[in-house]
DNA sequence: ACCTGAACACCGTTCAAGT
DNA sequence: ACCTGAACACCGTTCAAGT
């Protein structure tokens, strides 16, 4: 099951996920699991649905205010999710949205009927949502990334000949985060003036 | 050396790139692979810096115009080089940014400088760069994967529960990204008149 | 110093054979 | 129908031995 395989890779790193160690985990033979999945593309793909389907549980609520909020919610929501769970961002960015199952899908039509609300048509709802996404999933990739990459010293050491770079500023995740939702909000309400 | 696996990922995909098939493509024995590179990891990271050694050769000349039009110029040739090279997004997005070398510091060390001319204080003209640089990247993933996860008519089938969602804007990754760059840049000049 | 042959310790996937 | 033993065709990485 997808929950057994995330918790293989929290304990252990995505490269640590093996079918043959799947198997035992769930106190199976190994090609007994080809009758759960296909193949393992199957499972990651089932595992990327698993983490955000959390997106829903932890979201807050919300739902009485405007939709910025409502969004910005979301987003720290989906963030949340992605970070929770050991190389969560690898697992959700190697498997193709549009592929996946229920919940996701339930999570982008919540996230269109907002921008719906907020005054998008249609043909342009969303957009946004995946503008914020991606926007989302580049950032949380970075910050796992980072994890397995050598200390702050290290990146300073890389950056000592480019004045304009701050290892401080860089692996400052959390203001990344902000400066840039902030961005996007901002960029959507400008994108909502322009063209009632 | 890292085109030729690049060439290798472009004819195969990443997951056909081998070790083994490396050293044949290079005419060599397998283990000397290990004396230019420490481990695959290396190579990838290598490969993933490579690609990005693009973006300034391919950077159009609009050294004369405002911020703006160098953000967005440099922004479209980061998406071109990702999208040139098959599975380019996965490469670069499974290799930290901080840990990579000489062409990926200066490309980033190009972009902070735009951002400090355009009016960011030196505390934050590093976080501008990463948003732009993670929706890029969020973007590019969605749209490599889309190329392996069967037609339109799949994803069509799948959104029928979801009277919001639309399988051809989903698909739809050139408006998607313009809409999405000019979200930024709408949010990134609301950014400098709020706090000058 | 640099390269090789050969092996080690694994992989994902399949399939005839069992129950 | 469902599971297993055993194998297939590979992997990344290492290292003593060659030149």
């Amino acid at each position: 099951m997808a929950r057994t395989a995330l918790a293989l890779v929290d304990s252990g790193g995505l490269e640590s996920l093996t079918m043959r160690r799947l198997a035992t985990a769930l106190g199976v033979q190994l090609p007994a699991l080809y009758r759960l999945f296909g193949s393992k593309q199957e499972l990651l793909d089932e595992m990327a649905e698993t983490i955000l389907a959390g997106v829903s549980a932890r979201k807050r609520p919300t739902d009485g205010a405007g939709w910025t909020e409502r969004l910005a919610a979301i987003a720290h929501a989906i963030r949340a999710c992605l970070l929770t769970q050991r190389d969560g961002a690898r697992i959700v960015g190697g498997s193709f949205a549009a592929k996946r199952h229920a919940h996701t899908l339930t999570l982008a039509d919540t996230l269109v009927e907002t921008m719906l609300e907020a005054g998008f048509s249609a043909e342009r709802a969303l957009w946004p949502c995946t503008t914020v996404f991606s926007f989302i999933l580049g950032e949380s990739l970075e910050q796992q990334g980072s994890a397995h990459a050598g200390d702050e010293s290290d990146i300073a050491a890389r950056t000592v000949d480019h004045p304009h770079l701050s290892a401080a500023h860089f692996l400052d995740f959390d203001a990344r985060f902000d400066f840039g939702l902030r961005v996007l909000l901002a960029g959507l309400r400008a994108e909502l003036t322009e063209e009632p």
